[in-house]
DNA sequence: AGCAATTAGTTAGCTGGCTAATTATCATTT
DNA sequence: AAATGATAATTAGCCAGCTAACTAATTGCT
């Protein structure tokens, strides 16, 4: 879904480190280097993660939608509501809803108190779709993280929010 | 640069997590959750180099063709070679030179020895715009990766690098 | 020499991200 | 009751990713 930073292959060799380090010496290598490994990593698992979703005719944004939907009661959200807790802009969740419609996985439901406004609902095709993906998915998750005992799980996460939170030394 | 997956404070509560875990019973709630954090942590750690970049009127398409041509003793690659490194398509490759192009941050030079290809090279003024943005950026990183001991970052790589090889569970 | 196969690059058309601007409706205020 | 302001959703137009199909040129084989 995003740009394949960085190519394992292309990791810079001494000669193309030092050419860098001569005309820009504040470079730190490591935590370059770092810095860029986790920014491909994160991309090649949501790769692995479109990959899987689009053997069901999906991908990350459109199941999301529904992974939405699907934890209300009445499976019913506005479009706005939608955008906020998928954290995309409305025009972008615009599209992704125009998708679901085609497919007849959702549905635009007039809201008769307050003409601006669609209920977004999943249809029974759309539950149907998740429960063949779902069980699937879980499953897989639990092998990708079954390779780290949960301590380490829980390290790991814990080391990645440091950094998020510093995320703002980008500002 | 890709969909953010989701928001914190939209993390399952325990009434949704038991509607999900009595209809999808294969579910490791923790694992679900770790899997969509590292997810969130990768885009959102992009998303601010994005912005960033942005600052200097560049995203990290075009930023990284750079700083692949910047790699080559005489600032030159093909369109080709430029797509393998950068882990893009040959097409996705044709639009980020264009957009460079356009900048007059690249050029397009013909190649007498074989009329298909043309050699792409860093201009001086893309140069220039390089550094300008390198040495800010190199701080940036330093001072993200700053907040994690250098041990710590080598044992957080190496887990990353373990789910990373453990990806293929997708497939 | 000539035809087939390969290669370099682009175009077309899809997905999904964004901001800015627009349309339609609702709410408020006077 | 009318004008102003706010809100819901869409459209327009950009960037960046992809596959499939195409053009043009080169290579290779007989």
């Amino acid at each position: 879904m995003w740009l394949i930073m960085l190519q394992l292959k292309d990791l810079p060799d001494s000669k193309i480190l030092k050419k860098f380090a001569k005309r820009y010496p504040e470079a730190d290598v490591s935590s370059v280097i770092q810095f860029l490994h986790i920014l491909r990593i994160g991309s090649d698992l949501s790769d692995a993660l479109d990959k899987f979703l689009g053997k069901y005719g999906l991908l990350q944004g459109r199941w999301w939608v529904m992974i939405l939907l699907m934890r209300e009661d009445d499976l019913i959200l506005t479009s706005t509501a939608l955008a906020e807790k998928a954290g995309v802009s409305k025009p972008t969740m615009t599209g992704l809803i125009d998708g679901l419609v085609r497919d007849g996985l959702v549905a635009r439901l007039e809201d008769n108190s307050d003409r601006r406004r669609y209920s977004i609902k999943l249809t029974s095709l759309g539950q149907k779709k998740l429960d063949e993906i779902m069980p699937d998915y879980y499953l897989r998750v639990r092998n990708l993280m079954g390779v780290l005992p949960s301590e380490r799980r829980e390290e790991l996460l814990l080391q990645l929010m440091q950094l998020k939170e510093n995320s703002s030394v980008f500002d």
